[in-house]
DNA sequence: AACTATTTATAAGA
DNA sequence: TTCTTATAAATAGTT
């Protein structure tokens, strides 16, 4: 949309690129914002300039820039997340409908009523309170509807803050795991290490042993991994 | 860009709003991608539909998704990163940068009485909310009191909330980095064993040869520790 | 899913 | 950078 015809790859004259940069990224977050709107989804966009500057747009409160104070340094780190705890809710839903009804009913039939067993909660209630608000306009709802639905809210807003924290923690402990598991593996090759290090200054040795008497400083024990720690303390 | 001018407001028929999401929402993906290509920029989008499906574009390797097989458990968690790595250590760039040339003098400078009067609030609502609390029965507050004290606790909530989920990803972001060290040091210590394998390996055909050549069928390479691959992939 | 009449974005130029 | 303008692209409404 110009003067020219655009060619899809990188623009080499440095001066056009940054002015193209500049247009079509302002031209970007215009459209994200615009969808967004005109359709009520979540977007989240994050462009880095090629020296580093931050440009982003994130709709609603699923997206969000906070700042982090790292537990095991005294600086702050400015991090992006694209808010953890809501993307693993919405993740949840997305990861839960996926394996509920996999690849256009593929399934001879787990029995979708196990699935709805098991989702029945939560889902129902998000899609009750979702159909609600969309079928009648809140304004329309008198005090005791209004109540209801406040408490259906409430309800729905309990279960999702438990899910998160239960999945966010989760994580939490599957890293723990696994890095213990690592360290674990560590050792086992250190001990290897150690063990073919020293074999091998034996055989060294007996070599020497057998040839000559000649001096032999093969000090090669030196680099020889100190089990480095880990700085951090999480728990 | 159509028959009609584009109110930038929820477009209220659902059949209508669904195809203008599919139309823009392509249309956006592929913007996306021109400006990571013409302008050699790192760009992520990301687009949960109202139903919670997602749709996203992330050039380069900056962002990507990632599943999460927890430890613990059978089920998967998908999660979403904005590749928490790399961003962590764009972001620390952008940090640092924004440090050494702090918005234009704004500041009378590094007054840790600033900084105080920033972390004042949460302290202060609680305080507050607390003495209001104690002091005089919720009984006895009128309306408009009542609406202060729903507003200031709603305040504390959201800052309690935020502040959880903010410690909780930094357990989160430090893990995983601390995960990613590990990899590492992994990786060089299985070059090394496979390195000292195979020197010995060497020394020991030599010696065969020159002692004589009786027949040496020391197969003592079986156990080639087989680079132990981890069930996880969290990246 | 295609088709156009329009609107919108933007490349080049100033 | 910002504005202007000719033109390419996107897309709203329609079929």
């Amino acid at each position: 949309m110009g003067r020219g015809k655009v060619q899809l790859k990188r623009i080499d004259d440095k001066i056009r690129r940054q002015v193209t940069f500049s247009k079509r990224r302002s031209g970007l977050i215009k459209k994200a914002r615009e969808l967004s709107v005109l359709c009520s989804v979540e977007v989240g966009l994050i462009i880095f300039s090629a020296k580093g500057r931050l440009y982003e747009f994130c709709s609603g409160e699923r997206f969000q820039l906070v700042e982090l104070n790292t537990l095991h340094k005294e600086e702050k780190n400015l991090v992006l997340f694209a808010n953890l705890g809501k993307v693993l809710e919405r993740y949840q839903i997305h990861n839960d409908e996926e394996n509920a009804a996999p690849k256009s009913g593929g399934g001879t039939g787990k029995n979708p009523s196990e699935w709805n067993g098991l989702c029945a909660g939560p889902n129902r209630s998000l899609k009750t309170i979702q159909s609600e608000l969309e079928a009648q306009n809140i304004e329309n709802l008198d005090v005791t509807e209004l109540t209801q639905l406040e408490k259906q809210l409430d309800t729905l807003l309990r279960q999702t803050r438990s899910r998160k924290t239960q999945l966010m923690m989760d994580s939490l402990t599957a890293l723990i795991e696994k890095e213990k598991q690592l360290q674990e593996e560590k050792l086992l090759m250190e001990k290897e290490i150690a063990e073919l290090k020293e074999q091998k200054n034996k055989e060294q040795a007996e070599e020497a042993d057998q040839q000559s008497c000649s001096a032999n400083n093969n000090n090669n024990s030196d680099d020889n991994a100190p089990p480095r720690q880990t700085m951090l303390h999480l728990f």
